[in-house]
DNA sequence: TCGCAAGCCTGAACCGGTTTAGAGCTCTCA
DNA sequence: TGAGAGCTCTAAACCGGTTCAGGCTTGCGA
């Protein structure tokens, strides 16, 4: 009786199929399926000689077939709706995937990715998802405030998980309630704001200023709302506020203006990590020094934050773990109908040297045109 | 005869099938199938009718169905080996996969990503993807000597696309010629390494040193050959060259052990931007001005390199015409068995602020204060 | 007028699984 | 002893397309 290992498909000629694994067991190919999905009604006897017959001939059941027939595809999507700029920029995505994949990859599922540039182009790759049934659930990243992907979902029965929980959602006759039906994993990103206006109000800040992505993103406006309150927690002034698009470029030419102005802050939160080092970049352009003549923190601690000089004081996020998270939520989801809401621990602000005391502590900005002020 | 667009898709009962058009078209499911695929055989009339029939029905051909009969997945796959660290750092796969996406998404097809730690996961990503049935065909990124993914694909029998040529296969029984059967879309990325040597030389450089990529990446070493050849042509001394594994720590640690001797270089190409971006950091930390005390060089012109201070001088590459060259490569080696090599413009040298005559000229390492040269 | 080819079309097999109705058997309990 | 329950298992339908063998018309040349 030879025992031929799996790997011995010898003949290239036609594969194997349920057919052969039940000829081979002396069973039908019903029972094989059940035994395969170990369903109860099948005696211990058929089953061990079923999967013996299967692992000799090196069978795996056709993922095409029993998509057809089960009408599931067993990949999870993810559609990001950026230009390849804002993309490339931002190493969220990348390794928000490899935390998906992680948990994936074991699970014999795929991932099926689309980079859209725009929220039309994103609504009507959410409708071929599924009108071709590629997907069996989605990751909602990059929430928008009342954004449209929701009521989508919903009218297309699409499982999915948000990164971070919805809010804004204006109530439709689908949705009287207002509220997603989906399950939100989420960071708390406000913590770390507050606390980066913590740290520099107590290093002697009293002229902060935020640059703000995009107050149409959830994320965007939350953190500016952390901002806002943060400082009149702290007894400042009122601190001016720049809304960006979060890419780089827009990072910089706000701290320019910033900068530009008769007042300029002493220091400047960045609601990401690129416009931050870009930021920086503005800074050292003008001749100011850091963190003497301004403070600068980030937001998500990229990887690149450690390695600018100054070092980037900035708040650790870990994208990789909230996409290992939302991957499992979004599995348990598919498998169980339900899962509740995932909150990961906070993100907290990670202290190294682009922040410090302000040269000058209150009365008014350095002098901004040279580059060294009095000395 | 009120024509429903397809959008109404009415009762959301059951979904429209092959047989519901055929039905409405008057003819059998069978010939429903050829008039959708265009294949002769089918009258004017007929055809006409069935295409109204199905676009009154709003039926577009189920995806699961057609990947069963035709054993094919409509999808392509991206298997990405690097960590996430490594995948954040660096934006060419987010360009790369945009680029990509503007291609496969009009033509209806998927990418499937994979993002995997190891060789070993690698492989058995290949492998699985292929008895899954997951896709078509397979980009193959980052090419490495005596790369094992090829014998491997050849093996399968997955068409595939190398980005760059291939090199250094050992012959094998299946594939005695050492060469590849793969269509390969490459991007010359030696020109702008000869270009950046010939630069720093034309300012007065001698010491120039070379923080290069993994020899075991092609581009890692072809980069540094060509680095080699550029000196030589230039009439320089022995050069210096460290090798990394491109991540941004590596050329951080890079940098810093060239400064660190008792006759540093006055100027380094970096094999990435990342790296540059680090050493640029480097720099700053042991109060070097940038480029009076010291030039730096990049690869790929990632978006970072315009931002920082002093802007990065470095080479231009096109990731995302690169995704799109390849993702229409692939698509027509499926389509007609064979497609031929296609070579994109070369990169070139863009400057920028990094890099600049030395202050002193041959001599000695300049002095370290000073900023501005003469003037 | 017949034979034959070409064009159009149908019916059925097929892809490789899942699922369901029900057949056959054994066991239990009245 | 016989009805009914419970278990194991089979056969066949089904998922929704593609493909192929062959049937029916029609037209043309012999």
């Amino acid at each position: 009786m030879s025992l031929k290992p799996a790997a011995v498909k010898a003949a290239p000629g036609k594969p194997v199929t349920i057919m052969d694994v039940a000829k081979r067991a002396g069973v039908s190919k019903g029972l094989v399926s059940f035994a395969l999905n170990d369903r109860p009604g099948v005696s211990p006897e058929s089953r061990e000689r079923i999967l013996a017959a299967a692992r000799e001939l090196g069978w795996t059941p056709s993922l095409r077939a029993r998509s057809l027939s089960t009408k599931r595809s067993f990949a999870l999507g993810l559609v990001v709706g950026r230009t390849p700029e804002m993309l490339g920029a931002d190493p969220f995505f990348p390794s928000f995937i490899a935390g998906v994949e992680s948990v994936l990859a074991p699970e014999g599922r795929a991932l099926v990715l689309s980079v859209v540039p725009d929220e039309e182009a994103e609504l009507r790759t959410y409708r071929s998802l599924v009108a071709d049934g590629r997907v069996d659930g989605v990751f909602l990243s990059d929430l928008r405030h009342n954004d449209p992907r929701i009521p989508l979902l919903m009218e297309l029965g699409l499982p999915a998980v948000t990164l971070g929980r919805p809010e804004g959602l204006s109530p439709t006759e689908q949705n009287p309630s207002g509220r997603s039906p989906f399950p939100a994993v989420s960071i708390d990103d406000t913590l770390g704001i507050t606390e980066s206006v913590q740290y520099l109000a107590g290093l002697g800040h009293r002229r902060i200023a935020h640059v703000a992505g995009s107050a149409s993103m959830l994320h965007g406006s939350r953190r500016r709302i952390a901002f806002d309150d943060a400082v009149r927690a702290a007894g400042l002034a009122e601190c001016q506020t720049i809304e960006t698009d979060f890419s780089i470029g827009a990072g910089a030419a706000a701290t320019r203006r910033l900068l530009s102005q008769d007042e300029p802050p002493s220091a400047i939160v960045f609601a990401n990590d690129p416009m931050a080092i870009a930021g920086l970049g503005v800074a050292h352009e003008l001749g100011l020094t850091i963190p003497g003549d301004l403070s600068i923190t980030g937001f998500d601690d990229i990887n690149f934050a450690r390695y600018v000089y100054p070092p980037l004081t900035t708040v650790r996020t870990t994208p990789a773990q909230w996409g290992q998270a939302a991957a499992r939520t979004l599995l348990a989801l598919m498998e169980h109908g339900s899962a509740p809401d995932l909150d990961l621990p906070a993100a907290r602000l990670t202290v190294r040297g682009s922040a410090g005391a302000p040269v000058r502590s209150a009365s008014g900005a350095a002098s901004v045109a040279g580059s060294e002020p009095s000395r």
